[in-house]
DNA sequence: GATGAATGAGTATTCATTCAT
DNA sequence: CATGAATGAATACTCATTCAT
């Protein structure tokens, strides 16, 4: 941001600003989210807007960090208190559900084609270091004896699996299915009890005979 | 398509647009994606790219068509002899992740980004409806019992998960990742293996008790 | 008009777009008028162009409002005290020539090729009701005892023979010559003076007998 | 034209050329002739049109003197025989407005916006010429003892004013209003039958004390 | 601080015309 | 002679950004 808000009026401008960017980021998409767009539904002048934005990019990026601390909220609360591992990926899975449900596209468009700043300094950087962290520690707690790095792997497995299935659920109107959601929280619990699966896999196991062989 | 290239300069043009638009697309991302730009690229008159692509939303869905068929080739071998689960799985995953690694970027830009031409009867339609059922056919051999839409919602989560995971490690430069791919084979065998959860599962469970708690 | 200029600034950009506009128009013709070159004329960017005006068509239609001013303000003027019909015809040409003098080519330009936004409610529809008024009520004041619809079909007859005249006129430079005034004055009075033409006619006429029939 | 077509062929060629023109031209009107558009309709590569027209103006320059042709035969057909005033204008109202029931919009581009070559030396000029000298003709049939100058500028308000009565008219869709059609001939017979106003004139006339002067 | 008028590089798309095959 | 692939200048319109008031 180019200047920090003091007074009450700025700190309600800048408010309207990013409240309006995000509803328009959600609705319109990222080609109808224009800085002029932004402004008029903000009631704010678009020289306002540049006041505390130098560009469009770090609007976005205000968006974006705004977005993301609900996010975050969900996952901290995941850290509070024990529960046995299915109640915490349930909760898990209906958070992120809850949160994707508000503005379904918008946290998509955020993710995935909205252009950040840099790629290393920038807000989404802070967020997901502490976001992977918090999904690590779920995954230390099921999985003993996981070393650093494939705890970092797994991590990030999980949490990208989760995104994936919301998104995609997002994308179809989904996000309210119960089996959907079942589904989702099947996939996670069998991935976190499993123990490595090289020393119990190759075992005797089903074989594939698909009929769609034939073609 | 707005003309059929008989002769077999226009053919080689045609090809060239294509490509280069792939190129593009992947390279500069869905914005940098400019016909004028593709022209150049594909050693071209913007012209000539008008003559056979009636606007750059049909070109988008020319190269979709093109790299879909690369991503369908895959699930097509899938779905040939009969393997053990986890070697099918590994092939999946594996065939993804070459897949992607040629142009990392475009299958997403491609997936998520890039408009589609009216959302029913585009190129996409149809090719999504093989892709599901492709992943049908696998959950079906290695799950039986399961109900007809069950089997729907299974495949739709085993898919998303793969892209979800498999889009993200591409973003991150991960896809040659070992541990990734183990990982991820690793998630997707754990769930196809599980019975139905809700049997086995509320027994005696480890209980979470994070200390990231505390901040 | 895409929005209404509230400072003088503004006001004073939109008066020198249509004006330009309506130059480019007289001078180039339909094919001349390009946005570009309005802008430019102007002496103000493209831009400032579309902020005011949405589209090419909205610009020619307020040139077009801004100039059949010019052509009712006359019209109006006939409608003014009483004179006999000479003096009042004579005025009526003479205002048409005045008019048409200013930018002899603009006024055909956009009668006849300049394409209306919808053709029903624009302001040529507006424009069209009262123009063909006025005329009616000259007709009537001369032509006592002629029926509704037969009003209606001469004013159209009178106007049209007018514009017709007027225009042909403009093109070939002609419009001071006063023989040609003197001629159209003419044609206009003998129409309105004559009572219906089929008591009158048939009578004993003189025949034609045109050399020019040997070629 | 390019090249003068002496083969068969080539003569088929160029007819279909120029038909096609015709029919775009009347159709789709000034904007909607392109010259790939002709060519196509004309059943004809773009490149045999150019083999023969030089570019898209001698093409239009073509089509009008085709046109023109219409229009001059029924001119011509004037010329032929003895008929009193009255029958004369019938049939030379009767044989304008069938001209131009044919293709109502072709007459009105051809004439008021498709661009002449040069507009000295066209085929135009040629047209004309022999065109306001048929008008000429009709005039000093019927008003004896006027001069020169004065027969050019009667002729030129002649056949100005049918031209303007008959585009307007083909433009509202009244071309087939007998209410118009004798209007038409009434005013051209006034005119034509009246001597110099001059002279009868101002003697007294009618007061126009119009009720539209309040406003 | 706030406003909104002004800017202009950039984008998709068309169409007259050429020329190799 | 005929074809149609290729060309590219030209055009309408958008939108991030600046700056005088």
């Amino acid at each position: 941001m180019r200047k920090h808000p003091r007074q009450a009026r700025s700190r309600a401008t800048v408010e309207a600003i990013i409240r309006a960017g995000a509803r328009v980021l959600g609705e319109r998409g990222l080609d109808g989210f224009t800085t002029n767009e932004v402004a008029e539904v903000a009631g704010v002048s678009i020289g306002s807007l540049y006041q505390y934005f130098p560009d469009k990019l770090s609007l976005i990026d205000a968006i974006r960090r705004r977005h993301l601390d609900d996010v975050m909220a969900v996952m901290r609360d995941m850290g509070r208190g024990n529960r046995p591992l299915t109640q915490l990926v349930e909760e898990l899975v209906d958070g992120m559900i809850a949160v994707h449900s508000i503005q379904p596209a918008l946290h998509r468009v955020l993710l995935d084609e909205a252009p950040r700043y840099d790629g290393s300094r920038s807000v989404h950087g802070f967020f997901e270091a502490e976001y992977i962290e918090r999904y690590k520690a779920i995954v230390a707690a099921f999985r003993n004896g996981e070393g650093r790095a494939a705890l970092e792997v797994t991590a990030q497995v999980l949490s990208s699996a989760v995104e994936g299935v919301i998104h995609n659920a997002a994308r179809r109107g989904m996000l309210k299915s119960p089996e959907l959601r079942r589904e989702l929280v099947h996939m996670l619990c069998s991935y976190l009890r499993s123990t490595d699966y090289r020393q119990t896999e190759p075992s005797s196991e089903l074989l594939l005979n698909s009929s769609s062989d034939v073609e």
